[in-house]
DNA sequence: TCCTCATACATCGAAGGTTGAGGTAACGCG
DNA sequence: CGCGTTACCTCAACCTTCGATGTATGAGGA
């Protein structure tokens, strides 16, 4: 039986896409594949809010996008962080840490 | 100067009101109340997110409601944890944990 | 007394992200 | 040749949050 899935929260996707590619550039299905086995299938990313995720975050110019050969040889699409995307992981990075901080005292209620 | 205030993911005010009322029966507005208090102020709930979310709670018989005088001598809609509400509670902290646990995972590579 | 602030409930539209389904195309393997 | 994988994309439905707005009562100060 495989680990459950759950629904990862509204916001946090392009905080994990922008962690990946602080690593190094990389192209969709890449960043995909990533962040499922980094967490150990613990998150699973959808296509269907991946593409939409790397739109918005290039649109907003916290990437920059590039096709370019695969490690297979074929075409992809390849994201890179920009200095405001390097700016923006640290502020989400820290924004988690604080909400995580929040709800662990919430939790530690009655304890 | 307060300290910022970041949105609060998607799903994470209905666990926050479960814990909250695990530690007993209270009404909407003291609910919002501590859970600000309790997070110094880092997570704010605005009523427009509470109310919707505790008649959603309570629709999923999480929680059950009744009218009594509240601290102040005034009526007020007391929401109490279900039986059923406790084990979603402990579904949702379980899940927490296990996204925290997946975030932090991939916030460690590249160290 | 009057006004304001805090308590306490509620609703609504707009905005935004996730889901799940669907679609295209090329490559490699048996 | 068919199938699974890689790799991109879009769309409608759904859900939650946000901010504004509305109602009403009670307490406390001017």
């Amino acid at each position: 039986m495989p680990p459950e899935r759950f629904p990862i929260p509204q916001g946090t996707l392009d905080m994990l896409v922008l962690q990946i590619l602080s690593l190094g550039p990389a192209h969709g299905y890449a960043i995909a594949q990533r962040i499922e086995q980094i967490s150990r299938n613990a998150v699973q990313v959808n296509q269907g809010s991946l593409y939409p995720a790397l739109h918005r975050l290039e649109q907003k110019k916290w990437l920059r996008s590039e096709w370019r050969a695969s490690e297979t040889g074929r075409e992809a699409k390849f994201y890179a962080l920009t200095r405001a995307g390097e700016k923006q992981l640290a502020i989400e990075k820290d924004s988690w840490d604080r909400l995580d901080a929040a709800v662990r005292l919430i939790f530690a209620q009655g304890e």
